[in-house]
DNA sequence: TATGAATGAGTTTTCATTCAT
DNA sequence: GATGAATGAAAACTCATTCAT
């Protein structure tokens, strides 16, 4: 069903989010692929091209919700599917986050595909915000604001893994804590006209709700 | 002046900041501080002892304030002197935060170390928090938030280095965003008492300032 | 036009002489042919057989006119035809030159050509020079400066691009350098005989025009 | 007695001689020694190193007595000298002749060294030959013609192991066999003044008997 | 003829760690 | 306290060659 190629980025990402990428070596992705290291080095010129490949099918399928956002309209950005849908991506690559800076300076090609999709974010998010502002979604902001609370977005989303996995919380209440840490993040931004959206309106009794039954 | 093991640990931390810490080897600090490896292990018995004892003077610095403060009174807790005075220890010892998962991983010790200082810290800073809620310096928040506002703002504290060094920002400019980081977080949480404090009134004036001045 | 084998003789002499023999892969090869590694050994067993194809197709290049010389007359031997018209076919399989130590020492098969070839070049230069000596056009010699002028003629031609490489010049450069290399080394035992002949006359101006003007 | 920096650059003569510096491996050089691939390491950064170390211990033994030449006054290069007592010098570092280009193409430093080298040889060679017209002991030359006798005599000193390696001479015959290589190049351009001198007189005779008596 | 996946031994290099002196 | 030689496991990567299709 799968063939070799496919084998060896499924098995390098559950290493990869076990052990580290960077513990990782091309030797153990063979062995526990089943194949031999040059059959390894057939399919995959380094371990750099494999982290580039898994990074872009990440890439793919968090944005693939997210491209068909119509934001143009007056309407509320998909708040909770930001907040759950992309957690099981996020779960499922967590590594890229984990390790982000240790991959940020061992791989110089997948540095610079990192800052160049880190820029079109910062943008795309910016410019989500002020349309939000725009329409009442969200109380009026600075740039300097808005600057930051896309940082802090973007921090928060790349590293509260760590942070409960510091505290010994298993992968499915991390995904749960996950969704919470981002949801209070933007909490204290919405509007009354956001909080009564029907998109909003429940949505942390649902994410608690989540959070608890789970 | 400096004996052995100081100059050992002033070297190391000197490489692990520059280099990171995982990246750099027994054998180049040896060099660098002008000692044999021989001599190296004399004092520490691996790399793992080096960085547990810079992790702890690092807690040293970052917690002599933090330590003396008295929040028992009706008192804005230090946010200029949380803001401002740490960063500079931040920095110094900033491979700590960039590498936080990586050492993790493959320091045991350390990992425990970690663990046990977050739990601290999460217990010290949520008694913090609700104490300022009594006393009207933060809105009233529930159980929850304040957990996520603590695990945030540790998230933010730890992990906003990557994001500016990713976007090119030099060392400089990265501790005046970082301030501002943490100042726009809690910022929405700050009740007018707050802000009209002798101690917060002026802070993001002075923290732009900074930011734009220096 | 070319069916694969020739394209892989072509491709290979190209490489050969850019990046030298021991440092091209078959793998190489195969792609640069564009055709499958596979594919590659269906034509040549290993790379020795292409390296020996090659060295045979070298020699019957620089013997097709040698062969026809009829040095039983009173003749001068072709020396301008020696001189520059083998020039194109050395520089066009210069790998074997420059590489001569290491393919003897790797390829058994292509060192024992490379013997049994020799052995007959030194015979064959030889009775040449005899000849040339009897007919009076080359200036008495003994047993051991013939044999010792073969042997720095073979030399020379050998490894003259070699000097000139490490001197930076250009393959066009060399080219004229390594006829006068030859030319220097014959012309102190030319007779007058020969310098009047017609084949010998201008030989040192054209040289020299030839290397001054390309 | 010897250290075992010495060892390892002794045995790495001996296979780089045998074998070919590019067809040893660093592993098999630690193993002919008798100590750990670590231990070699610790000694040389890389394989070039060696080599490094290696041509400048040649060049020493090489120009050791060359630099003592006075050649200012009126006397004849001492040519049995540099027939013969470079001889051995030569045979000892053999590979890296029968080498060169490799060597070259695979050592980027080592080149640079070479051709360093050679720059100053073909000076101080030209100056000496034009020396020794001046007083009479080589007949009158162009300048072309002195250059390329400076690149022929460096190419057949070079070389000419080789040829007689795949005529199956044995090591002595070869050193004996290097000496009338580079005699008979010469040998048309001494004068009469030179061939009278005490020094030449016998050179002849003394070569061909060392040749056939040894 | 042609493909290309697969093998595995081999290469260079790094590094934490030990230990006799 | 201090030296530095020595170890050996392990990493990334290469490549000639085979073989089923």
């Amino acid at each position: 069903m799968f063939n070799t190629k496919e084998k060896i980025l499924q098995k390098s990402l559950e290493l990869f989010n076990t052990k580290g990428c960077i513990n990782t070596s091309n030797r153990a992705i063979a062995k526990e692929v089943g194949i031999s290291i040059g059959n390894f080095y057939y399919y995959f010129k380094n371990k750099e091209e494999i982290l580039i490949e898994l990074f872009l099918r990440y890439l793919e399928k968090i944005f693939k919700d997210v491209i068909n956002l119509n934001y143009e309209k007056d309407e509320i950005f998909l708040l909770k599917q930001f907040l759950l849908d992309n957690l099981e991506v996020e779960i499922e690559y967590r590594f890229i986050h984990l390790e982000m800076d240790q991959l940020v300076n061992n791989f110089p090609t997948f540095k610079k595909i990192i800052q160049e999709q880190l820029k079109k974010e910062i943008i795309m998010v910016s410019s989500l915000m002020e349309h939000q502002i725009k329409h009442g979604y969200i109380i009026p902001l600075s740039k300097e604001e808005i600057e930051f609370f896309v940082s802090n977005m973007w921090i928060v989303a790349c590293s509260n893994f760590m942070y409960w996995n510091l505290l010994d919380f298993d992968i499915y209440e991390v995904m749960k804590k996950a969704a919470l840490n981002k949801f209070y993040l933007i909490k204290p931004y919405l509007t009354q006209k956001s909080l009564d959206n029907e998109n909003v309106k429940d949505l942390e009794k649902i994410l608690k709700a989540y959070y608890e039954n789970k």
